[in-house]
DNA sequence: GGGCTGACCTACT
DNA sequence: CAGTAGGCCAGCC
């Protein structure tokens, strides 16, 4: 019974939560890490009908590009949310911002 | 049942 | 690296 909920799994709900800030995902990778391989699509139904708050902006096409028409308000929306969590655009392209612990070495000293 | 749609993906050219 | 083609799955006529 690995099925789909209907508007919304909670599963996809956790994954997308467990986003941390400055870090995105593809729609397949969501689908996937929550159980549902080639569900892409139905992740994005569920994030519109997402009951709570989600980190939706965290979640991008595989070719790291915005799901949105460029210049859409829904773009501009995303684009600045991420922006605001340090991710950087070559165009309309993300620059993934790595898990760059470089920084927090430099100023807290290795983690280990 | 058949056909179209969508905040998609992979493979191939 | 960009563009195209075919595949995928649930929801709604």
């Amino acid at each position: 019974m690995n099925r789909f909920q209907d508007k919304f799994d909670p599963r996809v709900w956790e994954v997308v939560a467990s986003i941390p800030p400055g870090r995105v995902m593809g729609y397949g990778e969501v689908a996937r890490a929550a159980g549902f391989p080639r569900y892409s699509r139905m992740v994005s139904a569920s994030l519109g009908r997402s009951p709570e708050p989600l980190p939706w902006h965290r979640v991008v096409r595989s070719n790291r590009t915005l799901a949105f028409e460029p210049g859409s308000s829904a773009y501009r929306e995303q684009s600045q949310l991420l922006k605001q969590e340090g991710v950087r655009f070559d165009g309309l392209k993300i620059i993934e911002v790595e898990p760059d612990d470089s920084l927090d070495r430099i100023l807290w000293g290795p983690q280990d």
